[in-house]
DNA sequence: CCTGTCCCTTTGTCCGACAAAGTTAGGGGC
DNA sequence: GCCCCTAACTTTGTCGGACAAAGGGACAGG
């Protein structure tokens, strides 16, 4: 019989953790707000007590959280975690768990189709001016499989930024940030992949602007398909995402 | 005109972020694999040659990211990026973005129809018994708000597991864990809510089980509609998640 | 075989220091 | 009076060394 719980476990931490939890709590309190100063290194060493190293340890833990970042002059301040940053450890992790492109391929049809949703529904003139000014510039660059795919990457974050949905924008990110390296292989090695990508968007802005919810969700299928197709002709579904998509994600990560 | 690129931009990062980047590299071109002992800091400083106060700064920036940790003795390893510490960032970050319940449902209601889809297809005997296995304990703790939650939750997860997309049970898990807490609150603020709960989750599994792919979108959608109409007794779908989801979220990121 | 002890390693923390880069204040030129 | 330039001052990044506490391992004794 096991005995009753007569401890709780205590809390030992070491102090650098706990001087990133004091700052983190204040910042999720809201008691400091996204763009207010955190003072300097020593400034927290008065604060709380501790060495400047053990200040500094803290800091780097709240810095690759993306609760804190330094500005120009290096001084720190709260800040909004961006998604970008934080999607790209989430492919990073889906890298290393070695995810098949089946499962992109299947939780981007999902993803993208309720991007596309609420995009129909809910875009804005602003939003469908985006998309336009994309459009365009995919245009220019349809004989470029690099600027091309990375025109495509930014084509479908505009459509989701269009639903409204931030949560939907959030939830597609990992999976489209792996999408993104293959586009450029696919156009490369797919003649007619670069015009046909490009008549996708514009059936896709035009279901938009029409609020037309059906065309909107036939073109993203085919659209998908139409990757799925490409990246069959140069690799199998079922191979598991290489770790030269890692290097893109790195290289974005650090722009 | 502008001059013929002579130079190339030079590196100027920290040492302690090349320090991180280098061990990184290591590890996600897989020349590290997940368990690899990393050396001690001593180590480290060895290598690196640089002071082990920079080192440490370095190892805070991983260990934050996911991509290394420490054993029971403290000793460094690489690890493979839990995906639950990771989406516990997200989560944090849709808190900060104010982001609305709407939003939240909205997505929810896309990811978690796509979960069960994949899970009608594709379930195992042994995802069904974790999932059975649930729904007796589910049944056991209906009159205890927190912990038929934590129930709803784990099914959810488990349900997901079930699709075999680890990109999907991704995706679908920083929203996932902004849902949990109002899971408790609805079923404290609406008595028929616990015992909805579970009849739901028992014709999911039933669903699962017959591979009856609408009968679980079916259930689902029921389900999601269940909580909406509880949220709604007790709030506005339109308030921004309060701060004290948060509180939540680093509770079960510390567990 | 289990246990307590000693020793070595490793981590967490601290102190002090310095160069480089940014900031601020004051002085000189117009 | 206003602007530019230079000289302090501040802050960050890095370094060297130091020490206590905790873990792990070897080893003797029960």
């Amino acid at each position: 019989m096991p005995l009753a719980p007569l401890f709780r476990p205590i809390d030992v931490a070491p102090a650098y953790q706990k001087v990133a939890d004091a700052i983190e709590r204040e910042i999720v309190n809201g008691r400091i707000k996204p763009g207010d100063p955190i003072g300097t290194e020593h400034d927290l060493v008065r604060q709380f007590g501790v060495n400047r190293s053990t200040i500094r340890e803290g800091i780097r833990v709240l810095e690759e959280g993306g609760l804190i970042s330094r500005d120009s002059s290096r001084r720190l301040h709260a800040c909004l975690p961006r998604y970008t940053k934080l999607a790209s450890r989430l492919s990073r992790a889906l890298v290393l768990h070695e995810v098949t492109f089946r499962e992109l391929y299947e939780a981007s049809m999902t993803l993208e189709v309720a991007s596309i949703e609420g995009a129909v529904e809910r875009a804005t003139d602003e939003n469908i001016a985006e998309l336009t000014d994309n459009l365009a510039r995919s245009e220019a660059v349809v004989g470029d499989p690099a600027a091309l795919a990375e025109c495509d990457a930014e084509f479908h974050v505009l459509v989701a930024k269009a639903s409204q949905n931030r949560v939907l924008q959030l939830a597609r990110e990992p999976a489209a940030q792996l999408f993104y390296p293959t586009t450029e292989m696919i156009v490369t090695g797919v003649a007619e992949g670069g015009p046909r990508l490009v008549a996708a968007h514009r059936h896709l802005i035009d279901a938009i602007r029409r609020r037309d919810r059906e065309a909107g969700v036939l073109w993203t299928r085919r659209h998908l398909q139409d990757w799925r197709r490409g990246f069959e002709k140069i690799a199998s579904l079922d191979r598991s995402v290489e770790h030269m998509y890692m290097e893109h994600a790195q290289a974005a990560r650090r722009r």
